[in-house]
DNA sequence: ATTCCGGATATTGTCGACAGATCCCGCGGT
DNA sequence: ACCGCGGGATCTGTCGACAATATCCGGAAT
């Protein structure tokens, strides 16, 4: 993968020059995977002495995280793993249509004809594995799909702002919930109408799918939420 | 001002509780306002000396510009002031555009009665300041408008996103442009008219006008860049 | 003269320790 | 029994120093 002097840094899969990118990939990955659950505190003292280094390095990460709202950072008290309320999740993912769309836009306009052959190979492959097991949203599927499309739109600063900011919350997210049955049938459709608008060069109609695409992404979401209740105030504690 | 437990940080206008806090601020304002010109060498050692302090708050200051992109940040060499060249100008557009278009939109559904009220009496003031000395984009009324439609988009990650980050960018970009006359009026006129879709409640124009706005603007700044050669090689060094 | 190489210098990354602030828990008052 | 208060423990913020890396400058070879 092409990435020369492009753009400041990658997601996790930056190459650890230092011992902060390290703890900054572990730490990323222990709250992607749900080892760090939502809300829980993040003690300098004990991730220090679980990575087996001083607190300056691992202080450096709390920042990154923090900036990339996968932490939350209280001066004098502390860190913590974001809690996504609904409330926050809706503004995710408007922000999210809005700038994926604009992705989209760019890929119609972009995307070289062979990135488009190959994506459609994508698709067919996901339609079979769809019709053995319909759980597309379960695996990364849905996200191959996105990743492609955002790295064609060949706006650096937006491939790195969904792919370093919102799709590592988004992904966070995704552990909270079900999708019902036929979800994932759906959702191969509209990828499918969205490659065909790329591949007509429709940059308006590319947009529009996009757009409508991850609007629904996000009812059906809604639905497959454990709950829909205003706001579960800031509890007291969870454990690590 | 209302801001309880919202949302994680502020801008430069948070308060200091800690000396990075301050740093953070002072520095910022030293890059906004030029002091610190584009490609400058942030020396650990001589801004900390400058500030007065140990190099740790420094660092972890530089690290939040970083993720705010005002300044590069590269392991064992150091932070520099970010060099806006035209093709990241237009990136910033792209996503400036996309971003507030939404905030618009959500605008055009939550703004009360009276601060359309308000803002509509804004703008007739600016309309005063205008016509005596064509000098909108000179000072902040621009800005004025787009925060108040910014803040009143009731997506406070939004916000947080915009303001934070996007209107930093766009704030030492201004320093570098110089609009041709008239371009004051047509300013004025296309915020009246998003101002209307706002009072009429109608989303989806909202959210068009903004677009077009923002689109127009990028056009006019385009024309008053200093230079539209390809990306000028990072050079050797920027005095401080 | 130009290019490549190597050592001295300066800067960044990391560490351990101290100071101030917050949190927790037990005590006394009502 | 409940609430407010105070002291101790813990944690975060900051500091100064060391180690590792990058930069700069001079010299040698072509």
């Amino acid at each position: 993968m092409p990435d020369g002097d492009t753009f400041p840094s990658g997601p996790l899969a930056v190459v650890d020059r230092t011992t902060a990118d390290r703890i900054f990939a572990d730490l990323s990955h222990l709250i992607l995977s749900g080892d760090l659950p939502p809300g829980a505190k993040l003690s300098e003292p004990d991730l220090a002495a679980r990575f087996g280094t001083s607190r300056a390095p691992l202080r450096e990460a709390l920042r990154r995280l923090a900036e990339r709202k996968l932490v939350t950072h209280i001066a004098h008290q502390g860190a913590r793993v974001i809690r996504l309320t609904p409330a926050r999740i809706t503004e995710i993912y408007q922000i999210r249509e809005a700038l994926e769309g604009v992705a989209a836009r760019e890929a119609a306009l972009r995307m070289s004809d062979a990135a488009i052959a190959e994506l459609r190979a994508l698709l067919d492959l996901h339609a079979g594995r769809v019709s053995a097991s319909d759980r597309y949203f379960q695996g990364t599927e849905d996200d191959d799909f996105h990743f492609r499309i955002i790295h064609a739109c060949g706006n650096e600063m937006l491939t790195a702002l969904l792919l370093d900011e919102y799709y590592l919350l988004i992904r966070l997210l995704r552990r909270q919930i079900h999708h019902p049955a036929g979800v994932a049938q759906r959702a191969l459709i509209e990828h499918r109408r969205i490659l065909d608008a790329i591949a007509d060069r429709a940059p308006d109609l590319a947009e529009t799918m996009m757009r409508r695409h991850i609007a629904a992404a996000f009812t059906r979401l809604r639905a497959g939420l454990p709950d829909t209740s205003p706001t579960p105030r800031p509890r007291k504690e969870a454990s690590a």
